[in-house]
DNA sequence: TATTTCCATGTGATTGTATAACATTACATA
DNA sequence: TATGTAATGTTATACAATCACATGGAAATA
């Protein structure tokens, strides 16, 4: 675990499911984090800080209350409440986003620019992609058109098998 | 309440935003389901029935806790697992889906073939649509196949303004 | 500098969602 | 009747999210 080597997936995390250096996602994610907030007059305040920093220590999502367990551990406040408005100030800045499916969140991998973003979870080892999508490029968009339907915001969430996991799955 | 005209979406939702004799949506769904039940064997017993029926009675998803309060009025057993376990024998059949934006569930409005489900969830009047989406076919499916993830199921939902509520939302 | 204002943080309490664990009942059938 | 299985019921609890209100600090204004 201590091994230079070791830092390659160290989060048993694939992003994207392809090999990296999982070492510069944490400090990469949160330089980009406050180049952003200042350029755009945004507080990224030390809860808010410390919360990004766990979303991006992990290429899975975290439940709220197990953000709440690692903040008291660092002496923030502990009451959900103080988890969810940092996690509200990170969705909201497109720091973040919520896994719907589970409950929980994670890092956004190229928080730069505005996107529709999709995800790939995996059911045996809880990984969680963040795919490229052009919006608007599927089926729902032609639906959508077709009844006159305003789409504001887009879920699309696939749950399955990661090509690390196949050989368990089929087992 | 009374007058015939008023069974014309009575229940205040839209069909797929759709104008649509609200009336025979329970009948149709819960003949629908029992043709299906009995076809494939399935057992669609007095709580899993009444369920259904209480979804078929909206076009807007019903969380599991107001299920279980109608449930109650109904003299069925009103603790969690009830509502739960009706509710994962209709998901798993086809016969209702989950909305996972809302933590909520629906009818499905067509259970004789199966299908990958995408839904438009109006956030002004909550009804929510389900749209024919043809599995695969948007920009997730490319990425899965690139790195050989596995997609096993997935969640589609888009959030916005249905065409009866555009006034309301620019207001 | 003093003060006001706004925003963020903190806490306690509460509501909503979901499941674990276990006991009981209903029914088919051997 | 005995037995196996599926469904139902109950209690308790874990996990997710929000409400209401108090405190404190940084920035803007007087």
């Amino acid at each position: 675990m201590t091994s230079e080597s070791s830092k390659i997936n160290s989060a048993a995390g694939l992003l994207g499911f392809a090999q990296h250096n999982h070492s510069t996602c944490v400090s990469d994610g949160l330089a980009t984090a406050e180049t952003r907030c200042a350029a755009e007059g945004l507080r990224l305040t030390p809860v808010r800080r410390k919360v990004l920093e766990l979303l991006l220590q992990n290429h899975r999502a975290l439940g709220a209350y197990t953000i709440l367990d690692r903040l008291r551990e660092d002496g923030f406040g502990s009451q959900p409440p103080v988890a969810y408005r940092a996690l509200d100030f990170l969705v909201t800045n497109g720091l973040a986003h919520k896994i719907e499916r589970l409950n929980a969140f994670i890092a956004c991998v190229h928080p730069s620019h505005s996107h529709t973003p999709a995800f790939m979870i995996c059911r045996l080892c809880d990984t969680v992609a963040e795919a490229q999508s052009s919006s608007g490029s599927w089926a729902l968009g032609d639906a959508a058109r077709a009844t006159g339907f305003r789409i504001e915001r887009t879920v699309v969430e696939a749950e399955g098998v990661c090509p690390a996991c196949v050989d368990k799955a089929d087992a």
